[in-house]
RNA sequence: GGAGAGGUGACCGAGCUGGCUUAAGGUGCACGCCUGCUAAGCGUGUGUAGGUCAAAAGCCUACCGAGGGUUCGAAUCCCUCCCUCUCCGCCA
């Protein structure tokens, strides 16, 4: 969330941050019932102030043996306005907290300004599309003839959009998660954590996925408890409501989890084959890091992600998004987008964004910098990659004119361990 | 799921027969002193949040897991909930 302070201050940045992102949020009220609770908190202090002053001289007069009835009868009149004026405060604090949760971040100066995401902007492409001397099919015809899914059999024991992995092609899936793994923990320096794919509401609030998605997302009932639609959750928030030492920054995890997405309302659109899945895989990279390194943070975690592409030898473009395409959480985002040679068109496989101080204000993450101030450090993300759109692009690009496949080299150890 | 113990400031830890504690003491941290260097020692300072102020200082308020209650007054008493640990039960 945005400081509160910083939104009094600069309500016109905060207003066109809204209007810019396509968000519904409204301001105006916001500081209307700020400055209600400013009053309400003014008044309570005062009074409390008399009481405590006031309950000072009683206990001194009940230590002296001294009569103090008429300070007792003053300030139980007092104490019932206290009750009174907190009751209201309670209430508007309540509101405030609500309102702000759905302000969103605001966009980056360098992020374009653009309704929706035909006013993203392609910043460059990397690698060869492939070229084909025969009419290349599509992942999910060189997927069926080498068997390497069952969407089938997923949708019946499940539902559409919950993939099986067969054999090879399950081999092949866990090859591609171990080696973006290894990968990032060997190449780049990340620490590897596996976490929870359940989460509390509160857990779900911290990254900013609630409120404002909640019915995007599989819910428990019956414990209140999310399955996490990304890895970013669960591992942003395992700091959560602590403080660290500027010493302990900066922090850099890789956590390979499955992520579950409802999808709701987007059924219909590009839901061929593992084009758009209720589960998936994705190995994720989450950093904190001090705010004045966050902006060369994204750049890098961008080239972390790319690494993998250009390992696999895939051509793809960096895309940066637009206000209107980007998250209610980011402040900053690139999208790489791979290039799926059958189907003949980019698909986004990472989205890489800084969230600044919003989502460690949010989830009351801080840390005390070399000055021993408090601050809030900035937390980054991004998918390193998900493996759907990625097999996409691998079988797309490497299958040969009757429907068999070639795995790319630096894949081949991953796929041939001997136990 | 059942029984017991416990949750205090960055950390450890006292207080828990309600009012000279608006949290002792220690560690850590910062600065200074001392000593060839290091270690040790000595001194001073050091919480977060909100408000007031042009700003700082100062002052006021809140915060002892969370929320409610009793009371003029709650870290301390009562209730509800959450979490951790130990034991039992169930279970991969």
């Amino acid at each position: 969330m945005i400081d509160l302070k910083y939104i009094r201050a600069n309500p016109d940045v905060v207003r066109n941050a809204i209007v810019n992102k396509n968000e519904k949020a409204d301001l105006d009220l916001l500081l209307v019932t700020d400055e209600k609770r400013r009053k309400l908190q003014y008044d309570f202090d005062q009074l409390k102030a008399r009481q405590n002053s006031v309950s000072q001289i009683i206990a001194q007069k009940k230590r002296a043996r001294e009569d103090a009835s008429e300070e007792l009868a003053r300030m139980a009149k007092v104490a019932e306005e206290i009750k009174a004026i907190q009751a209201d405060l309670n209430a508007v604090n309540t509101e405030v907290e609500a309102r702000l949760l759905t302000i969103p971040n605001i966009p980056h100066p360098s992020v374009p300004i653009g309704r929706d995401e035909s006013l993203n902007e392609v910043i460059r492409h990397e690698g060869e599309a492939p070229r084909f001397d025969f009419e290349p099919k599509d992942h999910l015809d060189i997927a069926n003839m080498n068997q390497m899914l069952d969407l089938s059999r997923g949708a019946k024991i499940s539902g559409s959009g919950f993939p099986i992995y067969t054999g090879f092609g399950a081999k092949m899936e866990r090859a591609l998660i171990n080696y973006m793994l290894e990968y990032h923990l060997q190449k780049h320096g990340y620490t590897e954590l596996m976490v929870p794919l359940v989460v509390n509401r509160k857990t779900m609030t911290g990254t900013g996925q609630l409120p404002k998605l909640e019915d995007d997302m599989y819910h428990i009932s019956e414990d209140d408890l999310f399955l996490i639609p990304t890895a970013e959750v669960p591992v942003t928030n395992i700091y959560a409501d602590e403080v660290l030492s500027y010493k302990d920054l900066p922090q850099k995890y890789v956590a390979y989890t499955p992520c579950f997405r409802r999808e709701a309302g987007s059924y219909g659109k590009d839901t061929r084959g593992l084009q758009r899945l209720h589960q998936f895989n994705k190995v994720e990279m989450v950093r904190f890091v001090e705010p004045e390194n966050s902006e060369a943070a994204l750049e890098e975690m961008l080239h972390d992600a790319e690494d993998i592409l250009k390992a696999f030898g895939l051509h793809y473009r960096v895309v940066s998004l637009c206000t209107g395409d980007l998250s209610f959480a980011s402040e900053k985002t690139y999208d790489l987008e791979v290039w799926a040679a059958g189907s003949g068109k980019y698909l986004e496989v990472s989205s890489v964004s800084n969230f600044g101080e919003f989502q460690a204000r949010r989830a009351n993450i801080r840390y005390k910098d070399a000055d021993g101030k408090m601050r809030h450090p900035h937390t980054l993300n991004g998918s390193g990659l998900a493996t759907p759109r990625l097999m996409i692009a691998l079988l797309e690009s490497y299958q040969h004119a009757d429907g068999s496949l070639r795995i790319p080299d630096v894949l081949k150890p991953w796929m041939e361990l001997k136990v």
